[in-house]
DNA sequence: CGCAGGATTGATATTACTCAACCGTGGTGG
DNA sequence: CCACCACGGTTGAGTAATATCAATCCTGCG
């Protein structure tokens, strides 16, 4: 379940290459905010051994990781290419996070977050998978769960959207009011 | 002003000597989110020859940008030592920003947001730099501009923040509520 | 002097949070 | 086999907070 901790020392990079993952912090006052979605061939941190990682990665599907060395990765420049690309998928993935969460209304909200589950797990455009809990959603959308369950509800009964089966959705329209 | 623009060309990497600087999209709804600032040594972008910018840079304050060639700078394994600590940087800017934008209160984000600042911008830990516009902030935290203006009125009120002078404020106590 | 841009303040409405009850399912143990 | 429990999900009612709309202020500048 859990790939690594907080504190945790780098040095060796784990890339996903099946499953989903998440990264997580949590606030003082035990808030938890999910910072980061991970799916295969993306790398979880970038700490060389000098590093220590500051959030939390587990596992939301079955999932195989593989381990690199940070130094051999970065030693090659074919290599150390794929990380610098890697890392450059991170910024560009928090930034439409931070996009999302801009949002002022929660439809909004969540109708981007169904963009970025599309494209960071999704197969095609409007085949959605969700292995996220309400609560996970809720954690990564800085929206409290119920107001996620009553979103989701709404697009169903408007038949926007239509689960296929526990961790599947397929959106019919914009979901986006 | 405008340092670069969404759609410009990478394969130059611009570098903040001097001053502080916004990075922001705007959504199709013209909604504008502000997405990273950036203070004295750090890298604006990180697009190779072949990548094309997707936000739009503006000065905060005056600035002196240096401009390095992507591919001498990460053929020098020190630099790019250097070009791999700074993506960590904003990661990790980017992910502070994610947690600052899940919380639910408007003082909370704010408290946060000062915290930012002064991290990124600050001398002193409570002597904080504030270039940016009300509705600045609120396009960086995701609140409204009002919201913002009530709430630092509120903590000049409550003694815990004071202003210095136009673009610096002084807070004495913790912010958050 | 008048104007423009940012900032403040007020009144109101909407929206999402909070608290709470209840449902459905899968697993466990008697 | 069934009762029970734990966990996730749904739904409802009420409230608190922030967005919205609007008027006004302030300051620097032409």
């Amino acid at each position: 379940m859990t790939i690594f901790q907080s504190g945790d020392t780098g040095g060796i990079l784990p890339k996903v290459l099946t499953g989903a993952v998440m990264l997580y912090t949590i606030a003082e006052d035990g808030h938890r905010q999910i910072v980061d979605l991970a799916g295969p061939g993306d790398l979880l941190h970038f700490e060389g051994a000098t590093g220590v990682v500051d959030c939390y990665a587990e596992a939301l599907t079955d999932c195989q990781i593989a381990y690199f060395p940070a130094t051999a990765l970065l030693a090659n420049s074919e290599t150390a290419e794929y990380v610098i690309e890697q890392m450059r998928n991170r910024i560009a993935l928090e930034r439409r996070h931070i996009k999302m969460m801009g949002r002022k209304s929660a439809t909004d909200r969540l109708a981007d977050f169904m963009d970025i589950m599309a494209d960071c797990l999704g197969a095609d455009t409007d085949t959605i998978p969700l292995p996220l809990t309400r609560q996970q959603i809720a954690d990564f959308t800085g929206l409290t769960l119920e107001t996620v369950s009553r979103t989701f509800a709404k697009w169903e009964r408007e038949q926007r959207l239509t689960r296929i089966d526990a961790v599947t959705y397929r959106r019919s329209e914009p979901l986006a009011a």
